[in-house]
RNA sequence: GUGGACGUAGCUCAGUUGGUUAGAGUCCCAGAUUGUGAUUCUGGUUGUCGGGGGUUCGAGUCCCCUCGUCCACCCCA
């Protein structure tokens, strides 16, 4: 068998499939352009400080599942486990966050290294948006809509919109304390992750799965109740924006997010169809962060999806890339027909840029020839001939292209065309 | 990182309580078909049975280790 094969977790990404990652990208690309976001690109690799300063120094990103190692001059490095850090890297690298308002995204690889599962791996891609300078909820509203606006656009369904507010970051340390101080009053019945986390990152105890700690949580204070008035009057705009524009959402009070700089806003796309992966946009607002890398203090709001969660969605909802197969398939015949069927097709090419056009090459029997056109799902199959070629003209043939049923007349439709009707043919072709 | 299920041809899978040269369908190749892709028919190619070790006269089958996939936990998008 193979000697070789991928590192766990990293995958090959295959033709059928890459069709779909195209349309995902073209269809993305255009949503974030309806609402003026510039696409910035970044680098795969950061210092490892700044994923620890940012994401935070203890939690599961940064303890155990960072792809760290030092380089030849012996600094730390890291394979980026996210795209906010690095944006607000860059951001501040090259003066777009200074006194002004930036609407960025960025799609690429992340790299965590997780136990690999369906809808999770250890190469995986986001597709992300943020918005800086922006601190008022109009702007949490339009990155939500924006958001709502490509799952519409990719024709994803069926998908749930969770809302949450964080607080203030001192509103935010004191319902810590509450909780933690109701937390220990019941430590002994927590499950065994809970009480581990209770003292490390106890708000993330809230989304435990345990039954038992969840029955806890419900005698347990919450952080709406625990909001500053700043923050409610700010989540409250936030729902009504979200009212006004007709997208749904549900309120939940255990939301929180494994990434530190989240406060205030932060929501959810799940699904319940992809298993225990059932997150598939998910974000906030961060207006600490980028203080925290040294920059002034500037409002930021922004959200990731998963593309391989967004694929697995799309297929399952019988979602396909827009026809993508090739138009004609050239077959020839002898020598002289070989050669001139390769200049006939750069001809073609020129004239028509958007053709896809296969020219069979290696020779072999016309049956043969025509077997791949068919199975290449070519529409048009260009049979030229030495006879053909001394006369000027192709013989075109219709070709089934695609899976027909056994009732289907089983040959299509054949002319001959001189060189100069070609072009007209296709064109027609290329209009249908 | 923890627990569990599963790994047999490119693909989908059978393979009995351990028993000779490991099978089917599909795919691919050739022929029937005269220069024409469906179907049909005939013939053919394809395997380190995931890998390594062990038990046994004998292992695809039993045991151990390991790699991989999947499920749940965990984590998160």
């Amino acid at each position: 068998m193979n000697r070789f094969q991928s590192v766990r977790g990293f995958n090959d990404i295959l033709p059928p499939d890459t069709a779909l990652w195209q349309h995902l990208h073209a269809v993305a690309a255009r949503t974030f352009a309806a609402y003026g976001y510039g696409e910035i690109r970044l680098p795969l690799l950061e210092h490892t400080a700044l994923f620890a300063r940012s994401i935070g120094e203890v939690t599961d990103i940064v303890e155990k599942e960072m792809f760290t190692f030092q380089d030849r001059e012996g600094d730390s490095l890291t394979l980026r486990p996210e795209g906010t850090a690095s944006t607000v890297r860059a951001g501040l690298e090259h003066g777009l966050l200074h006194n002004q308002q930036q609407r960025l995204w960025y799609a690429g690889p992340m790299f965590r290294h997780e136990r690999p599962q369906a809808g999770r791996y250890r190469q995986f891609h986001q597709l992300g948006a943020e918005a800086y300078g922006m601190a008022g909820p109009d702007i949490d509203v339009e990155i939500i809509a924006l958001s709502a606006r490509l799952m519409r656009n990719l024709g994803i369904g069926g998908l749930k919109l969770e809302l949450n507010s964080l607080g203030s970051a001192a509103a935010r340390a004191a319902y810590r304390a509450a909780l933690v101080a109701f937390l220990e009053r019941h430590a002994a019945s927590l499950d065994a992750d809970s009480q581990r986390r209770l003292h490390t990152n106890p708000l993330r105890v809230l989304d435990s799965k345990s039954p038992q700690t969840q029955a806890i949580l419900r005698d347990a204070p919450t952080l709406l109740d625990a909001l500053d008035a700043e923050s409610r009057a700010h989540f409250e705009a936030l729902q009504q924006g979200l009212s006004d524009l007709g997208i749904a959402y549900t309120l939940n009070p255990r939301l929180v997010r494994g990434l530190d700089y989240y406060g205030r806003t932060v929501f959810e796309w799940t699904t319940d169809r992809l298993g225990a992966q059932g997150t598939v946009c998910a974000g906030g607002r961060y207006d600490g962060l980028v203080e925290q890398l040294g920059g002034s203090p500037t409002p930021a709001v922004g959200w990731a999806s998963g593309v391989e969660r967004l694929l697995l969605l799309m297929k399952a909802q019988g979602i396909a890339a827009p026809d993508s197969a090739v138009h004609a398939y050239v077959c020839t015949l002898g020598e002289a027909a070989q050669r001139a069927a390769v200049r006939l097709a750069e001809q073609l090419r020129d004239r028509f840029p958007a053709l896809r056009l296969i020219v069979n090459a290696g020779g072999g029997k016309l049956a043969a020839q025509l077997k791949r056109a068919d199975r290449s799902g070519a529409r048009l199959a260009l049979i030229l001939g030495d006879d053909e070629v001394a006369a000027g003209g192709v013989q075109v043939k219709s070709l089934r292209a695609g899976t027909a049923g056994p009732t289907e007349s089983p040959s299509g439709q054949q002319e001959t065309l001189p060189w100069t009707e070609l072009p007209r043919r296709l064109a027609g072709l290329l209009d249908a």
